[in-house]
DNA sequence: AACTAATTTCAGTTGTTACAGAAATAACTA
DNA sequence: TAGTTATTTCTGTAACAACTGAAATTAGTT
């Protein structure tokens, strides 16, 4: 079996741009940057790849690859691929982009947003009882409670809506605030 | 003059725990903890406070607070305000937690998404022409790109509305999948 | 069962970021 | 102006996360 492992800078450059800054976007957005390299080599490859030939196309170790490509599969946005006459992992990324950006963003309100809603009510149970606290802290705390808890909720439909109209709804893209914005008062260049 | 500075041990638990969760969200959320906790602590407090009086309630050093409290006026979250009879600098920070939530919202955008679609760009200038850059690999860049796109335009959409306008969007909460989903196919639960 | 290949776990190293404390600067007062 | 207080900048340290290479484990083959 010959090994076609190309290293990086073998491949086109539109496709090594994408793979590193995508690395680097991840790095900025709190993702690890060789987690967030793999996904999208990954999701560019044509065919399924293994361990090592991610680990020698980026230059990294065989162990980091190993480690990155689970924390991706519990993201569930790539996926173990057997291919047929080799006993090696190969895997895939889930192609559809609006599947991708559903199930990260699944994973962000669950760890970022559904503990700050848990703590904000018991911030809010232990302030109704402490008279230390004032009312207009308290107001505070429950407007921050309520702008959480939207979101939450929102973020919640979104992520239970199918691709299809997920889809649908980013493309109206502009009109979105429009259709909601006109129903009562403020005249603010809603056109 | 009687400094009347709190330890944070000293203010009541529901404060107390809010400072900290939020500064433990802020630093999942990739903002350094501390910054976090200084815009938590003005958030609540009922008056203005400065420097000294943030450095000695969180038990940070006063060089610390200092470049935080920069970092938080970038942002637009909070304010130097003068207090009569003091020379030191006081600050508060913004009540209107939809407006915070626009400015950060406001911030993200320019530093995580505009940047992705400028490189996604280019990517899609240089696969074009590049013949080793097959059909299926552009699909997927313009994919990426398209979903970015949507994201990036709906968020500033978003950021531009009065905050009247906002917190009636988000009241409306579950209500705005179901009118923006049912337009054309898709029979699947958006009763 | 013994051997080989693939993968995971582990321990130590490196690099990065947050931070404290000191030194320097700026702003005010007498 | 000198003296005082507030604030910022700078430098070294400590804490943390990412990463490598080696060792251990698991799966597959003969």
């Amino acid at each position: 079996m010959t090994e076609i492992t190309k290293t990086l800078e073998q491949l086109p450059p539109a496709i090594q741009r994408f793979v590193l800054q995508w690395g680097d976007m991840g790095s900025q957005w709190g993702v690890n940057r060789t987690v967030a390299q793999i996904h999208a080599l990954l999701f560019i490859s044509e065919r399924p790849l293994n361990a090592e030939q991610i680990a020698e196309t980026l230059g990294v170790a065989r162990s980091n690859v190993s480690n990155s490509l689970k924390e991706l599969q519990t993201w569930q946005i790539i996926e173990r691929v057997p291919v047929p006459g080799d006993r090696r992992d190969h895997f895939t990324a889930e192609q559809d982009v609006w599947e991708i950006a559903k199930r990260i963003a699944n994973i962000r309100k669950a760890r970022e947003i559904d503990p700050a809603l848990r703590t904000l009510e018991t911030c809010l149970a232990e302030a109704r009882r402490d008279r230390r606290v004032s009312g207009s802290q308290r107001k505070r705390l429950q407007d921050m409670y309520d702008l959480t808890n939207s979101m939450d909720r929102w973020y919640g439909q979104m992520l239970n809506v199918p691709a299809s109209t997920l889809h649908r709804m980013l493309k109206m893209g502009d009109r979105i605030v429009g259709m909601l914005g006109l129903g009562k008062k403020s005249r603010s260049g809603a056109a």
